[in-house]
DNA sequence: AAATCGGGGTA
DNA sequence: TACCCAGATTT
């Protein structure tokens, strides 16, 4: 049989049923598109429940305001593509009426939306015959066809692409795409597949080879940096007596862009109570602290995928502060990273 | 071509 | 720890 039709009489089997089976309307297929990048379905699909919610439709997204989108995207990490999404779906409603594109060229224009997620909202919304190369697929085919190139390389990317339009099911292209992502994702797994009870381990070059746990082959990537966050959390009471604080939103490149966090002073190096107060006027004209202290003995590590945060969190007593003010308990409508959130959540006066 | 953009789950 | 996740974009 071919490899194509033994994926998809897995699939038929196997699938499971989630929230965007069961349509075939382009907004929410592309809403879980953009979720699902480089996201487990178990991780986002509340976050899908909750836009789908907030957002029935995607002129609802639209109207909203990025502040919105990105407070419902928290946590949920890459917050360029909240941006992007918004963006989008202004787009589409102010310059498609509405109606998302329905060609893979015009899809592949939209920001956030590049070959993956072009190929996925044309097959699966109008099954037109581009098929889909994620992680999944990219192990499927290393290992079934025992292709040793590295995924991540230019040369090994062109060559599973061209693979991957070779071996698809062409009439059938809405299902096979999900059905070769979601082998990859239940059966062929990163991790200790369950070769012997695989229906498709008699066809496979990997178990021929005793290859399945080194494919697919990937370019090693690059150390993680380490840099020093210094948060300033100005404290000071309001004419009513309510402690507020001040924050202030990410403009610059880089991580975190347009989300809000506390005053930050970044040091090459981790640094004391001293070099913080000499650091303030500097960077920090606008904290004029009666009394400074750190929060958190031990500096908290967070840790990204290509930075660690070494993270020390001081509180600053003042008679008054100027900026974005915000009382305390009013800090939950802004979107925050999670470790500010965290910070906050564990935070008592 | 390589780096960057989060956070969480898994072995 | 190391690796991966329904990738896209910038450098």
């Amino acid at each position: 049989m071919l490899f194509s039709q033994k994926v998809l009489r897995w699939y038929a089997m196997n699938k499971r049923a989630l929230p965007w089976r069961a349509t075939k309307d382009p907004y929410k297929i592309w809403l879980s598109e953009i979720i699902l990048q480089q996201t487990r379905v178990v991780q986002g699909t509340p976050y899908y429940l909750k836009f789908i919610a907030h957002f029935p439709t995607v002129a609802d997204l639209a109207n909203a305001s990025e502040e919105e989108v990105l407070k419902l995207w928290q946590g949920l990490g890459y917050y360029s593509r909240a941006r992007n999404l918004h963006a989008t779906a202004k787009m589409v409603t102010g310059e498609y009426n509405g109606t998302f594109p329905n060609t893979y060229a015009e899809l592949k224009k939209l920001k956030g939306i590049g070959d993956y997620t072009a190929s996925a909202i044309a097959s699966i919304c109008y099954n037109a015959p581009h098929p889909v190369v994620d992680g999944n697929v990219y192990r499927v085919l290393a290992r079934y066809f025992g292709i040793t190139l590295p995924i991540n390389g230019t040369q090994g990317s062109a060559y599973f692409k061209q693979l991957a339009h070779q071996v698809m099911d062409e009439s059938r292209i809405r299902d096979y795409n999900q059905a070769i992502m979601e082998f990859g994702a239940i059966q062929c797994a990163p991790k200790s597949p369950n070769c012997p009870i695989c229906p498709l381990n008699d066809g496979c070059m990997a178990l021929q080879k005793d290859l399945v746990e080194g494919l697919p082959v990937k370019l090693k990537k690059s150390k993680p940096k380490t840099r020093y966050f210094n948060y300033v959390i100005p404290l000071a009471k309001d004419v009513e007596g309510f402690p507020y604080t001040v924050i202030e939103k990410r403009r610059e490149k880089g991580i975190w862009k347009h989300l809000w966090q506390f005053p930050l002073i970044e040091s090459d190096s981790e640094i004391d109570l001293g070099i913080l107060k000499k650091k303030i006027p500097e960077q920090l004209h606008f904290i004029d602290a009666t009394e400074i202290y750190l929060y958190n003995e031990k500096p908290l590590v967070h840790k990204l995928t290509h930075q660690h945060l070494h993270t020390k969190f001081w509180i600053a007593e003042c008679e008054e502060v100027h900026g974005h003010t915000v009382r305390i308990g009013a800090l939950e409508p802004y979107a925050m990273p999670v470790l500010l959130a965290d910070f906050i959540k564990t935070f008592k006066i």
